[in-house]
DNA sequence: TTTTTAATACGATAATTTTCGTACTTATAC
DNA sequence: GTATAAGTACGAAAATTATCGTATTAAAAA
């Protein structure tokens, strides 16, 4: 599977928090923080579609675009390979670094908790 | 601070194993794992010290590398970065994901619990 | 001392990614 | 119905990154 490119992964962020999306509706999105034209959005949404990392319906004038491929396969796959290059494979290490820089609540806190006790309780 | 690309932070991730090394140090452990030519290794590091990213000792004819970037502030930044363009900016989500993939020890697990009540004593 | 080996420097090319202008098409407003 | 607005398609340039060949230099070996 193709890595995303840092401009196609955040097309992706943003249609996996909207579900489905036009082209402006995610430029719209885009432009708050990246300063860059319309076409340009929609040049890469259509290379993306080319490449199968969207589908989208083209039934009305303006298409509507959802991601085509799963949000928790592919952040794992970068998470993982961001473990390697930059963490030398640990995933303790990275997990520190990313809390360390965070202020989590005691909610969330309580969260991670549970989760590694059920961690930990599926091994064995 | 300039983003590393992604051939630069596999020199990174060597050279904060190492400690310093050599070009052609640095280029067999790249060789193992990646298809590439010598000279391709000498140039990346050329340039990455002339952006900064390394610092060089020129005594000797061959010379020594060190990273000039402090490893915990690159990773921190890198993590962030992906945290906020893949991650939707949720520490928690992207921790729970990279505790799942990985298969982390009892030690680790306790270390990781450890850490969580620092945080939360530090916290109030 | 001459030859061979191993290193750096560096220009140029290839490959990839990002950006945008322009042409064309379809709906909407007047 | 004609003009305007809003969309897609697409080629091509710009920018960035990766790769390598070749020239040159310095050390080591013969």
């Amino acid at each position: 599977m193709t890595k995303p490119t840092e401009s196609e992964l955040e097309i992706l962020a943003i249609l996996w928090e909207l579900g489905e999306a036009s082209v402006r509706q995610v430029h719209e999105r885009l432009a708050k923080t990246k300063d860059t034209g319309y076409t340009t959005t929609l040049k890469i949404m259509q290379i993306m579609h080319n490449k199968g990392l969207l589908s989208r319906d083209e039934k009305s004038r303006s298409h509507i675009y959802t991601s085509a491929i799963d949000k928790n396969d592919t952040q794992s796959s970068l998470l993982k390979n961001l473990m390697n290059t930059a963490f030398g494979g640990s995933a303790q290490n990275l997990v520190m670094q990313a809390l360390g820089q965070e202020n989590p609540s005691k909610e969330e806190l309580d969260e991670i908790r549970a989760f590694l006790d059920q961690l930990e309780k599926k091994k064995s």
